[in-house]
DNA sequence: CGCATACTTGACGTCATTCAAACCGTGTGG
DNA sequence: CCACACGGTTTGAATGACGTCAAGTATGCG
């Protein structure tokens, strides 16, 4: 409920709103609001009709969908500067999960769509990012069709190594899993005991290395790229 | 080759230049160009640095990406008036392939971003054609990460039914598959057996009927849609 | 300390794939 | 007109990958 800092915003650079004059922005910020949650908090449901849309400031989210016999598939993870809400349709078709304790700057629905009016260069950022957006959830869809069990995890873990080094261009070698065995599994479409045994396969012959429960060492980044089939 | 004539053109109203002016779609259309691809043909392949942009006014198309290994994976279908292209990026991710004869309406990508930054209505149009690009595919993500075959095939047949009867609301009763049993079982991630398996098993229990090599009458459409598990 | 939550590991069953063969409609040439 | 080849499809039997069920092992928190 606070009133936005835009000028230490850490995604002031990154974010859709980068797009905007500093007068532009500061318009922007007065109908926006902070809002933090907790891991698990949820930041709207399927089924809301008032469902808010925001910058993500810190922290992960994921989008996900539940099936009609009550099991969960998650369908996006948002990352630092990534932006959530569906605009244009009457209610949300998924739910919205803090993965992480996270912050983020949100705004009502109606005053986006009066933003994207008024700014065409944020509806063109927003155009952007909705492209990239399909574009990685293409990329899931590719894995989950096709792939093994060991490419899913694989490519899920390079993923993971690129995002944890925000150099975008290098991996981390060393890293901590932003999921539970639980999230793992129903994002690639398996069981967490299969999950949970592709893990120890890979830790076998020496891809990578178990740190605690959720921190993962690259012991051969190369092997796990050659593993995931990209 | 031909210049455009948006005056007779079938999608004039539903497609994404339909939120111009007269003018506007005018000036817009003397940078367009008129294609047409008989089935099979290449719009354009994953890789190229010119892929041009278009707006298909009839017939079907599919996106597709190949893995290493060969095999293909249709990412997404494209209906009449459904815009193909992927802006902002330098060369394009996946292949666009015709299913059927379509005639196409095509732009530079150089055009069409300039017509982007001119005419604010056009990217908002984008804009919300890309986030329905984007359900559609989490959608198709949902049911290729959880579901049984039975299950898949049915919420396809179930999409098709839709597609086909231009209501949206109501089903067709009877359509042609637009696609291949191979083309079916590379969207769904699975094999051309199975596909052919499940159709004798569908038109086993009542659900649909087989008319020929491509024709599906809808015996049960209340059962398909259980079936699919939605 | 004790319970809860997440993760690991094993034995067994199931469903989709794989490999192989037959089938069908269509077009081609003898 | 028939023989034949060809692409798309169907069907069958065997294999194997992943799921299911069921213990068992950390790790953390009240």
């Amino acid at each position: 409920m606070n009133s936005l800092a835009c000028a230490s915003c850490p995604v002031r650079d990154s974010a859709a709103c980068a797009v905007l004059s500093e007068a532009e922005r500061d318009a922007l910020a007065a109908a926006g609001r902070t809002r933090v949650l907790k891991r698990g908090e949820m930041l709207f449901a399927a089924g809301d009709d008032e469902a808010a849309c925001a910058t993500l400031i810190s922290g992960a989210l994921k989008v996900s969908a539940i099936d009609r016999e009550g099991t969960e598939q998650i369908l996006s993870l948002v990352h630092p500067s990534g932006f959530i809400g569906e605009l244009f349709t009457p209610f949300a078709h998924h739910d919205v999960v803090a993965l992480t304790e996270s912050r983020l700057c949100t705004f009502s629905r109606v005053d986006i769509e009066r933003a994207i009016e008024d700014y065409p260069a944020l509806s063109r950022a927003l155009l952007r990012r909705s492209q990239e957006d399909l574009l990685a959830t293409r990329n899931l869809l590719e894995m989950t069709a096709h792939a093994s069990a060991e490419a899913r995890l694989a490519a899920l873990l390079h993923d993971f190594a690129v995002a944890a080094s925000d150099s975008s261009c290098h991996l981390a070698s060393e890293f901590e899993l932003p999921l539970t065995r639980g999230e793992i599994a129903n994002m690639l479409g398996l069981t967490i005991e299969t999950v949970s045994r592709k893990f120890g396969e890979l830790e076998e012959i020496g891809a990578i290395k178990r740190k605690g429960k959720r921190g993962i060492e690259l012991v051969n980044p190369a092997l796990l790229h050659e593993l995931s089939g990209r």
